[in-house]
DNA sequence: CGATGTCATTGACGGCCGTCAAGAACCGTC
DNA sequence: GACGGTTCTTGACGGCCGTCAATGACATCG
């Protein structure tokens, strides 16, 4: 349709392409866009921004996993979610215009594209489109809060714990001869924090899973055999 | 600086007017938004609107206390949240252009502020800055879900039922002679589902707090001595 | 006024959770 | 391979929570 077609869109090689918040931006704003666009290697453990940081920009997750902590006045941290291939962080920072609440850390090797904040702006004016894909991305971190509350009130922390591990098996385990298998991209303070219990908990929780044959754990090392009923509960 | 200055704006009556979201609107969008705003009065108990119910617009609370449930596939249902006068329900489902998610229903006698969805999006090309404000709300939403998150991790169920009912002294407490006292606004059942606990649960909570002399709570009515110390713990 | 249904409290009981503390397993580095 | 630090598990214990069940309080309606 314009005469920028033939420009490559720098989210183009990702599998997620179709569901980028970039997706719908063309012509003078893909220029821009490439241009400023900058591809972030992670290290384990590394972190990306901290609390109290100022915005830099937008982040989209390409690969791995990154962890997002709210750190609370005397320094103890709460691991509040996990974000994936295709999801975005830093948005909350950004359309506040407020320094980072929370902490972004690289639990896995991961990668990030970042859109310095200055572009944003500038892009969304050319592409109006990619506000309502971040309004979407808003109400979809909405859900997940509510999902959250609603599973907290309704469900024990053992199924909530073993619907967890289905869900992090099936994005970290690869199938072996007797089922499938992962090893924990979390330690079990950061489980705990998913759940809103205490490490010790965790422990038992995690032992009572095993000795009901719906797990196999130790250590790090997570198998579930006969993974024929895809539901978790 | 136009010559609609002198149109009143529909929210001007409001205590909260400078944070309606509807502020920025004037001129056509005024004139727009004056003709189909709508007051509605809502009477203690009445549903606003249903889960699964199309989004018939935005609602802003100018009275009362309006109360958002989660329903389960099973009939069941979660109070997730309390609205007051000058936030904004509805949102949600208008932005994610789906039906409703949730219900909801007006606690104590109430009155909410509708602007239907076909005007909205007329509303929003005239006056763009109400998307940033919707956005403010969006990212406010955000923000209370994860200090719920970080209080459930953090905080015995004690503590928080504490601090809920602080803050509801604050806003439907009234100062008499031995201190501050309420009638309180909403049923045990709707208050463990805050803290996510059981009704029973709740009830020996509360007795712990008007045993420890923190609260004094009989049936509906709760009455703080001495509140002179403003912080909640 | 009595009937009815909802809301709220209380008791008993088992089990789970939080805390403290000690020890085991795992990890990196040297 | 030894070391030190972190992570993880386990035990003991008190207390809180969820469940079931029964009772009491309250409002509404006929």
């Amino acid at each position: 349709m314009r005469d920028h077609s033939n420009l490559q869109h720098p989210c183009g090689s990702c599998a997620f392409h179709d569901q980028s918040i970039w997706q719908p931006v063309s012509g003078d704003a893909l220029t821009m866009l490439n241009r400023r666009f900058e591809r972030v290697p992670l290290t384990s453990g590394q972190i990306l921004f901290e609390h109290g940081e100022d915005n830099a920009g937008i982040y989209c997750v390409s690969k791995g996993m990154i962890g997002l902590r709210s750190y609370l006045g005397d320094g103890r941290s709460t691991l509040l979610r996990l974000a994936y291939p295709g999801e975005i962080i830093g948005f909350r920072s950004f359309m506040a215009a407020q320094p980072h609440h929370t902490e972004a850390q690289a639990l896995v090797p991961s990668r990030v594209c970042m859109v310095p904040r200055h572009s944003i702006r500038q892009i969304m004016d050319r592409s109006p489109e990619v506000i309502f894909r971040l309004a979407d991305r808003c109400i979809k971190e909405i859900d997940r809060s509510h999902a959250h509350i609603v599973a907290t009130a309704n469900h024990s922390n053992t199924d909530r714990l073993a619907g967890l591990l289905q869900r992090l098996m099936q994005i970290h385990g690869q199938d072996c001869d007797e089922g499938r298998q992962m090893r924990l991209p979390l330690t079990r303070i950061d489980l705990a924090d998913l759940l809103g219990i205490r490490p010790e908990t965790l422990s038992r929780v995690l032992a009572r899973l095993t000795s009901e044959g719906r797990f196999h754990i130790s250590g790090r090392t997570v198998l579930i055999r006969n993974p024929g009923s895809a539901a978790a509960r």
